[in-house]
DNA sequence: TTAAAAAATATGAAATTTCATATATAATGA
DNA sequence: TCATTATATATGAAATTTCATATTTTTTAA
């Protein structure tokens, strides 16, 4: 293993997840800022992508971040024209946050670059058997997430 | 799938990595926290027990980090009397970041600490294969690492 | 040997992120 | 109903992070 010098760091499941994650995604994030996005924003794209209309409260969970911190990066891209706020008929404190006809735009482009981009990775990852990573994942992430819940 | 709202987010795999990450540090990282450490001050800890004396700019790759940051959070690890500067003898431009005393107590509790979470983890992961989780990620990793070589 | 390039670290300034909390609306329960 | 609690979002201020670049030392190559 020539990422890190000794012996706990480089066979430690939460660094091998965080090392994995960041290598997956360097490349990617490059092209995502070439396309003069923040990889935050790249992430509210992706979500609006499958569903519009979220709150600013479901993307933040959606894209890993806390909630000021998205309040704030929904104003940088709503002055930047690439989504708008409406307030929700019904619940007055929620606000849904649509993809304006630019944001529709960049967003596929972007998605398509990203599915792209997946599909370069997972056929150089033959080794890893490209097949099972994502289902392994997706039980990894599901177990996860019932163990914090459960331990709330 | 309870996580993500669509059909491109939830099977995406820089989605499914980031979030298995996110969700597996979680509770630990809050913990962390709890012992007066931030994340990168632990990762930094965790560096330099498996091999003091690292340089910065080994310290920030192996923390994922740039290496400005990481000159600042050896500033403040410094001045809370975890580590030391010493610079290299045999080039003057390196500087080596050694664990104090406190450092090494400190570095030792969490560590452990680390082995024991990382157990209680895996043992609830039995869904996804506990024995082979790490394998595969370590796999995953040394490929991307190289796909990555390769495309600089 | 010496000029140029590279490597390691540090730093100023701008931008972002965090933390605590304010504000507004909705839900709950006595 | 009305007071209390919970939920959703926003915001000020402090702290951190980023970006570009300065500084110092070493390596390279002519």
């Amino acid at each position: 293993m020539t990422q890190t010098p000794g012996k706990f760091v480089s066979s430690y499941l939460l660094y091998l997840l965080a090392a994995s994650s960041e290598a997956a995604s360097h490349q990617f994030h490059a092209r995502v800022r070439e396309l003069g996005l923040r990889v935050p924003e790249w992430r509210v794209l992706a979500c609006l992508y499958d569903q519009d209309g979220l709150m600013i409260t479901q993307l933040a969970r959606y894209s890993l971040m806390e909630q000021s911190r998205m309040t704030r990066i929904v104003d940088q891209m709503e002055k930047r024209g690439l989504v708008v706020r409406k307030s929700d008929e019904g619940d007055g404190r929620r606000v849904r946050v649509h993809l304006t006809e630019a944001g529709q735009k960049l967003s596929s482009d972007v998605v398509e670059e990203a599915r792209e981009h997946e599909r370069t990775l997972l056929s150089a990852l033959q080794e890893v058997d490209a097949e099972r990573i994502k289902p392994s994942l997706e039980r990894l992430l599901d177990s996860l997430n019932s163990w914090n819940s459960a331990k709330q």
